[in-house]
DNA sequence: AACAAATATTAAAAAAAAATGATATTTGTT
DNA sequence: AACAAATATCATTTTTTTTTAATATTTGTT
């Protein structure tokens, strides 16, 4: 075993910058916070609360689902939406790894 | 109190996406990692091994400093790395907000 | 069936990030 | 002083994200 030491092999880095992409943004953090504080949400409480236009909502929703970080239940006419904590916390790693070191 | 209810104040936020911007990239984890495994390293030996270009090392580097993530101290001709664990552990909260409720 | 509410999708424009290639700066060496 | 090594910076192009505004889709209601 010689030559470059590497921890992460590049399936490890491209899934982890990924989810870290996904959280990259200050109102895709701030719609998490508040899924969060509500357990499931639809989408109109979202942007009127956080006072979003209806269209930015969606699309960051979108990033957020592609991302795995949240998922949606079609309930009639409203999608509620709630965070896959489990997959956070999987990708977490990437930033963990250095957590503790200080 | 009433209306919105957020967790984060906007400034909080602000910091936590800029730090998951400076981590949402394959390279930069990549050159992070490497630094961790060395604990202190020369910018050379970093984009030498990982076969990157030097140009786009330093650039990257630099997005990596100004986040605050690593910090650099000049030795001679030498330009020597080393990851501030404690910047990453306090702006960690962004994610690991989710951890452990899954 | 017509209509409104809730949400998603799309196209276009604007802004930000990344890559490329070249040049500049600093320091150590001959 | 000239030169090379190490690194940073800069300008340009390319690519990706984000925003904006409009339209489409689905479902529930009258």
């Amino acid at each position: 075993m010689k030559g470059t030491k590497v921890t992460f092999d590049s399936d490890k880095l491209n899934y982890s910058s990924e989810l870290m992409r996904a959280l990259a943004h200050p109102l895709r953090l701030k719609i998490l916070d508040y899924i969060d504080n509500h357990k499931s949400i639809n989408v109109n409480k979202i942007y009127s609360s956080l006072e979003l236009e209806q269209s930015i909502t969606s699309q960051h929703l979108k990033i957020l689902r592609m991302a795995g970080v949240v998922s949606v239940e079609v309930s009639g006419k409203f999608h509620i939406y709630q965070i896959n904590y489990d997959v956070i916390e999987k990708a977490s790693f990437a930033v963990n790894r250095f957590v503790g070191k200080a």
